[in-house]
DNA sequence: AGGGCGTTATCGAAATTTGGCAAACATTAA
DNA sequence: TTAATGTTTGCCAAATTTCGATAACGCCCT
């Protein structure tokens, strides 16, 4: 066996309460999450490293939208629990599917409330040094693409069943360089049988470029109130269609998805040391009503813009429910109705 | 009046027999023309060029496909002389509009045989530096996303009969700072009237996008022989909308579009010094009969591939009729069939 | 000249988009 | 709190668009 590790792999298993805390604690992953689910999030990553090729368990207790990027040179793959109600890149994945991206390449998962994914990664390197890989790495190549790849369920309940004992905490150290290999074997043993699920709806590309549209809009225009009607013109769909794109891309309506964005946003900011109140955060995000930003923001997270806030700011706790030190608030336009909370 | 320009406007007629060298005729501007309509080239421009105000004429005797971009900093306006037969990024030119583009953005002509258009380039500064421009210039900003511009059917032609005055060459030197100023008002009069041009078909983005897909394909992918197959994966279409798309924003069929773009990249070639043989262009974008690209590259620009070699090449044209000293054929496929001629 | 192959044209069926209307929900004012 | 108003979402039928199979056509090879 041509192995390269030099160490024991490094294990780890870390809680969070946060959906930002838990996309930063995947090592060497650039991922960003928010929070689409109502409640306070709770997730828990366990983790084994060998270097070069990474597995671990992500519990997601609440429905997310993540995006997220491996490191480079590598290869991800992963083994959701709940299949049917999760979607890559808009492309909702089926019972026999797995997951697959390449390093450095971002791509867009939507999972559902209390969510397990086993996942591995493994550079290039390893995969191709390895005998047996010869007609593979090219197939990889080419998977880059197409986001499911279809297995048997046979094949796929092994690999399961193996990527889960590996996992379990009560192995001997002696066994890792065993379990190392056998990883890498599956994995080639994966991809051999492997065949590219390419089955998308006709109108795929077309929802997902409005969807792609309003995303990009979103992120250059500051978040003013928006209408419906300017989202069409953004997305260049009638109502009816952005509807749909954004049901069937993200499993989300088009405004719920805009504040669910600018909530996440608004949280992100308030864990930031450089805010220096809440109505900073709120206003810096389009919500012009502090107690309807505050309610929604509770909803969603399950805790109020001031606790967050106070997380993060444990020095100055007095000012926590005043923002006299410095009244942010931004002009406020005279349609202040628009965008709060709806629907679902 | 706010005028700046210092010396008498600067006059010029250049007449070209290659679509190429009639792209290249345009002073300041950054363009590529494919020749679509069958038959030697004929094309001539009047120009007359005030320094940050740009008015010429622009006659084309065959059909083309033109890839344009202005100079930075200025806005580009035009006038067709057959509208219905003309598009501008895949949409259809109506009778009461006037075309529209920002510098430094690319955008894409389909022009009809035998065609003029007026055309004016102003720079915003000249543009902003007027009174009565107040409320324009954002509109004019607004209007990137719309290339054709409504107006009435009297402002347009009074506009056109002073392009068309103001270009005579007959035109004595005193008048033309009355020219310039001209010019600039009889803009900013069309600006205040003009209304953007939404009307697109529901189907636009989507056929659009397909066509552009297809585009960004030949652009990357070395020109192998290419089945229409292929070409729908790459599309994301099946062949009838494929079909529909290059109709509907190009006005040919898929494969003629292909075979067309090939044969102008080998007269492109073809031209430049670098090049060693008509072979060698001819093969490099994938026409491996060198018969029937000589007939093919006859039937669309009225002149054999060696003539137009030997027109670049005029030291050596004694290797006109043989490919002795360098035979830069390349490796040839077994399926020699696929790309020639075909359709009308 | 005829067969093989691939592209283009035709047409009915299926999928998608559209626009109108009603219901649900949020915001403002009383 | 309730009513008034405005916005978004859900539902449905009509119009448009896309799809897939088949036939016709043009080009290439024998």
């Amino acid at each position: 066996m041509h192995r390269q590790e030099q160490h024991a792999p490094h294990r780890c298993t870390v809680i969070a309460n946060d959906a930002n805390d838990q996309a930063g604690n995947l090592t060497d992953w650039e991922q960003e999450y928010d929070q689409i689910g109502a409640g306070r999030f709770c997730g828990r990553i366990d983790e084994l490293n060998f270097g070069g090729l990474q597995l671990f368990n992500e519990h997601t207790g609440r429905s997310l939208l993540q995006r997220c990027k491996v490191w480079p040179d590598s290869f991800w793959f992963g083994f959701p629990s709940k299949r049917n109600e999760t979607r890559i890149n808009g492309q909702s994945v089926e019972s026999s599917d797995v997951l697959c991206r390449p390093g450095s390449t971002e791509f867009e998962l939507v999972t559902p409330e209390s969510f397990d994914m086993l996942s591995i990664v493994v550079s290039k390197a390893k995969l191709q040094s390895h005998k047996a890989s010869e007609d593979i790495d090219l197939k990889l190549l080419d998977a880059k693409n197409y986001p499911r790849l279809r297995l048997s369920l046979r094949t796929l309940q092994n690999f399961r069943y193996l990527l889960r004992r590996i996992l379990q905490p009560t192995i001997n150290k002696i066994d890792s360089d065993l379990h190392h290999d056998l990883l890498i074997m599956g994995l080639l043993e994966l991809l051999a049988e492997e065949i590219p699920n390419k089955k998308v709806a006709p109108s795929y590309q077309h929802r997902k470029a409005v969807v792609e549209r309003i995303k990009d809009y979103m992120a250059t225009e500051s978040i003013a109130p928006v209408t419906m009607t300017t989202l069409c013109e953004v997305g260049c769909a009638s109502r009816r269609t952005l509807q749909y794109s954004f049901e069937t891309i993200l499993g989300i309506s088009p405004m719920t998805f805009l504040r669910i964005s600018r909530l996440n946003r608004a949280k992100r900011m308030l864990c930031q040391p450089s805010t220096s109140s809440v109505s900073e955060a709120a206003s810096f995000n389009g919500f012009y009503h502090l107690s309807q930003f505050s309610s929604d923001y509770r909803q969603l997270f399950g805790e109020l813009p001031s606790e967050t806030f106070a997380k993060s700011h444990p020095a100055n706790n007095s000012q926590l429910h005043s923002n006299a030190l410095e009244p942010c608030v931004r002009t406020v336009p005279a349609f202040q109705h628009c965008l709060q909370r709806r629907g679902t």
